[in-house]
DNA sequence: AAAAAAAACTGATCTATATCAATTTTATTA
DNA sequence: TAATAAAATTGATATAGATCAGTTTTTTTT
């Protein structure tokens, strides 16, 4: 499909998402002749919402966040890692993104055309099972954010957020925030200047060490208690 | 399976789900000997967050809430109709609700356990298709729904629920709410006393007609403004 | 390394919306 | 049909959190 040197193979990627463990090695080989591998810069945008949902994208190295606008504002809906996928929803409904997303750092993505995806839904059960499961896990964390967001005030939703990045996303007490202060404040649905100084009021009440993007948790137990009462 | 007599049949059933209309004459047949049609009074809880999902609900005949519980805070995420399924989003993912649903009229429900539908959708690849465009189909309506909640000011979240009542819910600009002025309010996550503050503001400036609960839309394009502008 | 731009932070002020407290209307039950 | 309970409504008050207007720090560019 395209001549320029690919860093990452399919059948032996190691950043595969879950669902493609369910692929032959020729359905693979299908999908690594079919894709593209793309190298993205920090900040870049690597799709933008109402724009065509022709492919659907693999994190294969880097981050990124997906979020949603209106007029000026900006939800960050979810993190993506390495072996996420942006634009299974899409699949069998419409084909306009509903979302953008953009790397938070220095990212290769893979483009694989949805007719590819769709085929390989059709032909292979388990897959098509597999994709299932992956929607329902994505819808599964909108109802968290949706309660966060909507039911939950400042000091529920910033723990929500910090609990979510250390345990979903980094799966370490100690992590680095690939996020900005702003970043932060659109992942929370509160404005900038409120998660800065909720951020230090933890930092200042032991809750949490920060230090710029180093973050660690010192008390869970603070932490769980504050996403509980909202 | 049960021996009462039931007031539907999935064959001739004219409420069914589209996804149904996928299925031979054979497997709705096993989808028929399968089922439980449950009669629910108004107010009823037809499913319960935290609780088993053991089972896919259709709404056969009457009209429910789907509703997200925290704390003692409710957010009303969808109105379901005749037609509409509960639970597809628990399928190969896991096996415990995280909404809780309740008939807003008398109701009759069908219950089909999700082992059936799983089934089906392993033998049936356009079932399984149309599963999954119906998953997508739900998460398009969370993007919109999640945007007018957290970007949104009260007068364009109700222009929005407004919009969506009429248009998607009931396809008719002069419609008989279903809802309570609480619901309206669980609906748009605002308190109760601002949700009638503003639907009367409503009626005041004349975008609306409101007489309890008949509602009939009088000028399309300033709802369409307030909720563009949030 | 200096200059410029962007991000992070802080304090003061404002406002959208919740909460509270009561009253009226509607629906339900005795 | 009276009595009771629930829902709807209204006005007054309180407040969480946004906005504004800076200052400081960090990052990027020259």
């Amino acid at each position: 499909m395209n001549n320029r040197k690919k860093k990452y193979n399919c059948i032996s990627c190691p950043k595969k998402a879950n669902c493609f463990d369910k692929l032959s090695k020729e359905e693979l080989k299908l999908v690594d002749d079919n894709r593209l591998e793309i190298k993205y810069n920090k900040g870049e945008i690597i799709c933008k919402q109402g724009g065509f949902a022709y492919n659907i994208l693999h994190i294969t190295e880097g981050s990124a966040k997906l979020y949603v606008e209106h007029n000026d504002k900006k939800l960050i809906l979810s993190l993506l890692n390495h072996t996420d996928l942006i634009g299974l929803h899409s699949l069998f409904y419409n084909n306009v993104l509903e979302y953008s997303a953009a790397c938070l750092e220095n990212s290769y993505i893979c483009s694989i055309s949805t007719n590819i995806i769709s085929t390989l839904i059709r032909e292979n059960i388990e897959f098509a099972t597999s994709i299932i499961s992956t929607l329902n896990k994505d819808t599964s964390r909108f109802y968290n954010r949706i309660i966060s967001l909507t039911q939950k005030q400042l000091h529920g939703r910033l723990a929500d957020a910090i609990l979510h990045f250390t345990k979903e996303i980094y799966n370490s007490d100690e992590i680095e925030l690939k996020l900005s202060r702003k970043d932060i404040a659109d992942f929370t649905g509160m404005s900038t200047e409120s998660a800065i100084r909720i951020l230090k009021e933890f930092h200042n009440d032991k809750i949490i060490d920060l230090d710029g993007k180093k973050l660690k948790i010192i008390s869970h137990q603070i932490l769980e208690k504050l996403s509980e009462i909202g």
